[in-house]
DNA sequence: AATCAGTTTATAATGGTTCTAAACAACTGT
DNA sequence: ACAGTTGTTTAGAACCATTATAAACTGATT
């Protein structure tokens, strides 16, 4: 199957709740963001049987351990998850808590000049807030 | 005194725990982050009375709110906070959690291309994060 | 001084996230 | 195929930052 390999090679044994959350999660159309809460929704609609919401704490945190998931960075009491591992950056409109995509041909590049001794960068991320 | 026509101004009474929470955060050499639990401790150290911590949230949200405080997007489990409220961008050191100003002159200008309908930008926040 | 509105406070409640430890399922070697 | 091992799932409890509550208090106004 799709997903059973790339977990196998993530060293991450394919177990049925993982294979489903894998279906949510990467077999769209587009990429998309999401908080725990809305991930548990989704997956609900989506299949039949339940998966306990630790699997799904579980399962995120390993997906983002492994690189198949980004943690965005926003001030909300909730985490803020993107499919969309390639490097961009956001919109936040503040009035609903929804993100949108910046392409980085919006952006530009982000050249950052200072460096701090011993540390590397291990990513570039820029909010934009939105307000009315 | 010193704060109380800037509380005034802002429609804020000056009392004397904001009064104390003006002397921690605004009296200093230079700016700073906090999370409310770094500056509860900070208060403790530098005044003998005690402020509720109830009243520590208040007021730094009411600060917040009035411009002398800015919120900093970070994926941590508590909220950042900044006393520098100028636009400017910061180093997240993922290894102890610290941040770490960035000048503006050490990223350049960022420039949003794109532009939502109906909605304003208030904010544009770039964070790098530190790895080892 | 009296009144009113805003503020402080201790404590309880909330809610997202993590922990626990027992049941279970996937892998390994035979 | 089987047994043993290790990794995973699960429900529920625990945790902890933050917010709500509502009573006491304080600053401002008259």
């Amino acid at each position: 199957m799709k997903y059973i390999d790339k977990l196998r090679n993530s060293g991450l044994r394919p177990t049925k709740q993982r294979l489903q959350i894998c279906e949510v999660l990467f077999n769209t159309e587009r990429t998309f963001h999401f908080t725990i809460n809305e991930l548990e929704k989704k997956i609900k609609d989506k299949i039949d049987s339940k998966i306990s919401l630790a699997t799904i704490y579980n399962t995120v945190h390993a997906f983002e351990k492994k690189g198949y998931l980004k943690q965005i960075p926003v001030n909300s009491n909730q985490t803020y998850f993107d499919t969309n591992t390639t490097n961009h950056h956001h919109f936040y409109n503040l009035k609903d808590g929804k993100l949108i995509d910046l392409e980085n041909s919006d952006v530009g590049p982000i050249n950052i000049k200072r460096k701090i001794d011993g540390k590397k960068i291990k990513s570039i991320e820029v909010l934009v807030k939105l307000e009315d």
